[in-house]
DNA sequence: GGCATATAGTCGTTTTTGCGAATATGTTTT
DNA sequence: AAAACATATTCGCAAAAACGACTATATGCC
């Protein structure tokens, strides 16, 4: 039945709570510039698979990311929301998180982890992350 | 002792979650370009006084308003946060809610109210919402 | 098919949030 | 100083969110 979300009643209160919790900013983080896998945030983070995959779904029926099978591992990029405002928020966001130092610690981890997953048990056979764009898009 | 918020450690959970209630985003909206008193807040959102009141000291905590006393009236009005990413997403926050529908609805009632206050008993002797400008401001 | 692996979802509990009702505080007026 | 008024805060309670432990599902490999 209905196929995109009508711009004029977005639930913005939803969006922001999505924003509203730091797991969900981390991922969010991760998720900047790369198609990334599940395991991979479990190993980052250094938090449990189920509440990891929890934080995704969220971010999924929020319409913040998406996810792509691959086999049995589970990819996750973000997707710039139809609704024009609620883009231009994330976009911004996405930005600011690069300035927190933490966020930054996060990414230099996943950078070691990427350079040598052999060195984390959890990683040695994972696909690697790959880079995506996730800026909002050019007018259609 | 403290002055100043740390540009590294701004607590950007607590901040996103003061933007994830919809009776907090009503509160910005109606602040977007005017200084105004509490009891056109309550007129205009229909709601309980201190309902009302608990929403806008949960803004003035997460340092997103701020208050000022005129006898017995308080007035409200937005206050640019010193940290750059967060003023930026609550500007375009603030623009974003100028395309809402329900929120342009707001608008147009608070208009009304300030035009013809002697209509609503509760306004009859209030002060009238004072136009402020809650842009970035430039570099200092 | 059977087992291992990667991820998702459920359950029960704890924590947090939002609310109305009642109460407290601060200000003006008389 | 008492009454009237505008606003803030407190107190239970109900609803929602987040969590760990566990279970379910999907895929790949033998």
């Amino acid at each position: 039945m209905g196929m995109a979300a009508k711009s004029s009643s977005f639930n913005m209160e939803r969006f922001f709570q999505a924003f509203g919790d730091n797991t969900r900013l981390r991922l969010l983080n991760l998720m900047r510039d790369r198609e990334i896998c599940v395991c991979y945030f479990v190993e980052i983070l250094g938090q449990g698979q189920p509440k990891i995959s929890r934080h995704l779904a969220y971010l999924r029926r929020a319409g913040i990311v998406e996810a792509r099978r691959d086999g049995k591992w589970m990819h996750y990029r973000i997707v710039m929301p139809s609704n024009i405002g609620a883009a231009q928020v994330l976009s911004q966001t996405l930005a600011w998180l690069t300035e927190d130092r933490s966020m930054q610690a996060d990414r230099v981890r996943l950078a070691k982890a990427c350079c040598y997953p052999a060195k984390f048990a959890a990683l040695e056979a994972a696909p690697l992350p790959v880079p995506v764009n996730c800026t909002i898009a050019p007018e259609a």
